[in-house]
DNA sequence: GTCTATAGCTGGATAGAC
DNA sequence: GTCTATCCAGCTATAGAC
């Protein structure tokens, strides 16, 4: 166990903060190496490739996400009670990540288009964990669609768009420190949508 | 007037296009060129430079949506009635301009990263058209909060974003012919964000 | 493990022929 | 108005000294 955050580590945090607020493409080796203090030539010593940092982030953001994800599924909970649960842990993962988070919000869109850029080994992998993703919400929402406690009236990938969407712009505005807790923002967003959304027996 | 589409007109397109598909540092002058059959060196004939294509796209979009919410604005509706009339009016031109909305929607982080890249004039003018938009939205929300229609326990910005990103969003998915009109699509969303923002006075 | 130095490439942009 | 030919800057990545 080592006591310092070491390089490898420092390197990877600043070009998450990097990739977050410039986007991917406009970010340069140099100016990752500046961040740490370094030259860009050392960075090859601990990364094979930009690519790779990129692949290393993410894969880790979403391999994280992901067993959050699984461990709800576990809890056998009714569709509403595991939205909120997804909401929760989507919500606890961009707390703790929120440069990784962004960079996975505002890359996705550049992501999965097909045959250009990406061919990167390592960014199929990405891909599979974005989709199972996805696939985690479309299931509780078809799952509340068959039970009755969601409208089948609007297609289930649009509301999936929307909710997902506000989810992971929660990272912001969201401050860790001081402002409302991630309980408390869960449930608000899970109600602000259901609510909306959910059917109601009024009458 | 012009019988065909005009070179320049053209170009433009093109670049949208490219630009709301790989983002815009990802698209190349010579990939524009392609695109419309010329080569690159052609393209600055038409334009100074690449930026100088993203800040018109831009422009026309921003100046595009404005006149409408100005012409909004002009009808002295109830805070809910100009929401809707907001949303139909972006939904419109998300129609007529889907690159231009997708590269807006898109580059919008990047664009508002204070001292960073983007120091083109004319991008100023994008930013501040960019700040008129978010304005217009924000009146009609505190409007509605302070007479009563709208909650008061959300943050204002907060359901602003919610929204937008929603509204913004729709152009992914939303195919101009056969599908729901825009008509039907605004009233939709305009509904099902307000039943469950707006307050309701139960029993 | 970091540096110096630079190769190799690609991208935006330009000059001038046609 | 388009093409040919190219400049030059900036980038990723590499090789080898220390």
């Amino acid at each position: 166990m080592t006591r310092t955050t070491d390089r490898r580590s420092s390197i990877l945090s600043g070009a998450a903060e990097l990739f977050a607020r410039q986007g991917v493409a406009s970010s340069t080796v140099r100016q990752i190496a500046d961040r740490v203090g370094m030259l860009s030539g050392s960075l090859y010593h601990h990364f094979p490739s930009k690519d790779a940092m990129v692949v290393e982030i993410l894969t880790g953001y979403l391999d994280n996400l992901l067993a959050r994800y699984r461990s709800v599924l576990g809890e056998g909970l009714s569709p509403r009670a595991r939205l909120e649960r997804l909401v929760h842990a989507s919500l606890t993962e961009a707390e703790l990540f929120p440069h990784a988070t962004l960079v996975y919000q505002n890359e996705l869109t550049y992501l999965r288009s097909g045959e250009t850029v990406r061919s990167h080994p390592g960014f199929e992998g990405v891909r599979a964990a974005a989709a199972e993703v996805q696939q985690t919400w479309m299931d509780v929402i078809e799952a509340g669609r068959a039970d009755g406690s969601f409208r089948t009236d609007i297609d289930a990938r649009v509301f999936y768009r929307f909710l997902r969407d506000s989810v992971w712009l929660a990272v912001h505005w969201h401050r860790p420190d001081g402002g409302p807790g991630i309980d408390r923002l869960a449930g608000d967003c899970v109600s602000l949508f259901l609510d909306g959304f959910a059917t109601f027996d009024e009458a």
